[in-house]
RNA sequence: CGCGGGGUGGAGCAGUUGGCAGCUCGUUGGGCUCAUAACCCAAAGGUCGUAGGUUCGAGUCCUACCCCCGCAA
């Protein structure tokens, strides 16, 4: 079959990569504008289209695909089969839906129809989920809304991280979007409906990323980093200064005896800190450990790094959000 | 010209108004101990990013350059 491709993030990456093995052909790969970024504002390309150009596929970077007369016609003149949207990045309006006569397909980051939307992995490490899994679907004008074709489940670890599942999502996902291609040239693709129980994913905001010492337990808060790594980390103050937590423990209740803690101190203080065994936090409801910290400007590295050359005495106190 | 931080023994940091280069950890040797990542004693290890300037004297002040990092996307 004559397929275009859509999409931008490594996440992408691995179903064109996947995809581009098949027998099929990949007319023309679709992704996102070349944007400054980083340090210094440098023009960086989407992962796509660096795999894109390295395969010889042609690239298409529009900056609008609503209302933009000049793209619809480029694609309708390829002649595609189908469209595979993976994170493009845009929602792509019915006239460009309607192009391909065997329609759009999209691979979804969720058992749909939990989390729709922009951050299905996120959101999925954030509330401490125990599975996650893909959908491929049929595109509509919808959010992720579309019939549902294949589904396939996997355990998120207790201690996994949004990249670390992010990883094997996208591999998951290369694999079921060719099972889904194969499916579709037969004739033999299944069709279901999303129910009404569905959940939304969000774009990840960045006041969420605060830690909340006052009202969030030692699981909450937990949840709360590993789903944040490595996105923006979590991050809490001390000393008026932005510290980010990049990975914690909550630590077993047998232990927590060694730290004495003082039922009076208010949550967020540290009740145990040295350079060999770390640092304890209490919160709301149990300890917290941390094991990766990162100061402000500062890199990332081991608390017992960081506490070398920045010391942390016990009964000092992370500040709850104002 | 997006904003900001920083280059000091192997690691993480301090270094005050310029005046002998320090701390914690690690490393090495020795001791203690049933034992240990614990404890005690000792030692090694630094052209303070590079080049130039000011000065009796620069890690510290000035100039240029190199490199690294954080935010933001």
């Amino acid at each position: 079959m004559n397929i275009i491709f859509m999409g931008t993030p490594d996440f992408a990456k691995e179903s064109l990569k996947r995809l581009s093995k098949t027998k099929h052909t990949i007319l023309a790969v679709v992704t996102n504008p070349d944007k400054p970024k980083g340090r210094g504002m440098k023009v960086i390309s989407s992962p796509v289209k660096e795999f894109a150009i390295a395969n010889n596929i042609p690239v298409y970077q529009p900056t609008k695909i609503k209302n933009n007369p000049e793209f619809i016609e480029q694609m309708k003149r390829l002649k595609p089969d189908l469209f595979c949207v993976v994170a493009y990045g845009k929602i792509l309006p019915e006239e460009l839906l309607t192009i391909p006569p065997l329609g759009a397909i999209n691979v979804h980051g969720s058992l749909l129809p939990k989390y729709r939307g922009a951050a299905p992995i996120q959101w999925a490490v954030l509330k401490g989920d125990k599975t996650t899994g893909i959908t491929t679907m049929y595109m509509d004008v919808g959010m992720d809304t579309g019939d549902m074709i294949l589904k396939e489940e996997v355990e998120i670890g207790k201690n996994e991280t949004t990249g670390e599942l992010w990883d094997k999502l996208a591999k998951l996902g290369g694999k079921l979007l060719v099972e889904t291609v194969n499916l579709i040239e037969e004739g033999k693709a299944p069709r279901e409906k999303q129910g009404d129980d569905y959940t939304v994913a969000p774009m990840l905001s960045k006041e969420m990323a605060q830690i909340h010492w006052d009202k969030q337990t030692a699981r909450e808060i937990h949840n709360l980093v590993r789903g944040l790594n490595p996105i923006m980390g979590a991050y809490t103050f001390f000393h008026g200064k932005k510290i980010k937590f990049w990975k914690v423990e909550i630590v077993e209740a047998e232990k927590e005896m060694k730290a004495e803690i003082k039922s009076s101190a208010p949550n967020g203080t540290v009740v145990f800190s040295n350079a060999k065994e770390g640092l304890w936090i209490k919160t709301k409801e149990g300890m917290l450990s941390v094991l990766e910290i990162q100061g402000e400007n500062a890199k990332r590295m081991s608390i017992q790094e960081y506490l070398r050359g920045n010391p942390i005495d016990e009964g000092e106190r992370f500040e709850p959000p104002l």
